[in-house]
DNA sequence: AAGCCGTGGGA
DNA sequence: TTCCCAAGGCT
């Protein structure tokens, strides 16, 4: 028989091992943890520190951010990757700034209705930014749910409702520490229940959890499809997009047509970056990042 | 509702 | 080297 997961165990060990990152420290503001949710999506902790706090420096609230144009937000989000996140951040800063009176909103269902802003990021945005009592599930969550309470050796593909009503179900009652609790949950799942050899020795839960009980047996779900990256449209596209970033200067296509080979996927990838807004043409027909020309 | 959307680092 | 994965969202 093993304990239930006690909720002021996880909080006080996340009380002495919680990361000091920027973001949490007690004077950021709610846009800047909109902001820091947003670059996490996908993207470890160690690549977004630098650019939150250029951001941070650049557009201190949300109309700053607006002021800038696309070509130089998208020069700021550098090499973080899917650089569609910052075009859509972008946006909801403008729908901050111009109908909620720059002030971040602090209700899940406003916060889903901005862009860029999904289940995950709503919730964590009004739990760490407002210490509203709500479950805030991610990948870490749910790996350490699949573990500690169901004792599967991890989490099988995300969807339903399932993973939500599991760490509700966990929740403190009191608003202050269920953000906490929330907190803490993610960085045990970063910290310790890693997604490759778990440190179980130094879980402060073990305990109570259901995967050592069991004998940590293998995950056995379904198998998770793999992406490749090499080569793909993603590839290419983060080609094209590099050159744009370098320039202020918009560049005729034959510059564009250097960085890679095939030139039908190129063109495929060159329209979809068009199609997405990443990418603008003059009237002259060179091409640059939007908005600056 | 699977598949797409970038990038870099660690094992 | 290759493979996996990292605070998801959108269509």
């Amino acid at each position: 028989m093993s304990a239930r997961l006690d909720p002021h165990v996880l909080v006080d060990w996340f009380a002495r091992n919680g990361r000091d990152l920027p973001w949490r420290r007690p004077e950021t503001t709610a846009w800047g943890v909109l902001v820091s949710e947003i670059m996490l999506q996908q993207t470890p902790v160690s690549r977004v520190e630098p650019v939150w706090l250029a951001w941070m420096a650049s557009w201190p609230r949300p109309s700053d951010l607006a002021a800038a144009t696309q070509g130089e937000v998208l020069r700021a989000w550098g090499r973080l990757g899917y650089p569609r996140r910052a075009l859509r951040l972008h946006e909801a800063a403008t729908a901050i700034a111009t109908e909620h009176g720059d002030v971040v909103p602090s209700d899940v269902d406003t916060l889903l209705a901005l862009p860029g802003i999904g289940a995950y990021t709503a919730r964590a945005v009004a739990a760490f930014a407002y210490g509203r009592r709500c479950p805030v599930v991610d990948t870490n969550v749910r790996r350490v749910v699949a573990r500690a309470v169901h004792g599967a050796g991890d989490a099988g593909p995300a969807g339903g409702g399932r993973d939500l009503a599991d760490v509700e179900a966990l929740l403190p009652e009191d608003e202050a520490t269920a953000a906490r609790f929330s907190a803490a949950l993610m960085e045990l799942g970063q910290l310790v229940c890693t997604a490759r050899s778990p440190r179980c020795a130094a879980c402060p839960v073990i305990g109570a959890c259901a995967w050592q009980h069991a004998g940590r047996p293998a995950y056995d779900g379904p198998a998770k499809p793999v992406q490749r990256y090499a080569g793909t449209d993603r590839y290419v596209r983060g080609l094209l997009l590099e050159v744009l970033r370098g320039t202020t200067e918009p560049v005729p296509k034959t510059r564009l047509d250097a960085v890679w080979s095939d030139g039908g996927q190129r063109d495929r990838c060159l329209d979809s970056l068009l199609v997405d807004g990443l990418v603008e043409q003059t009237a002259d027909g060179r091409f640059a990042l939007p908005g600056e020309h």
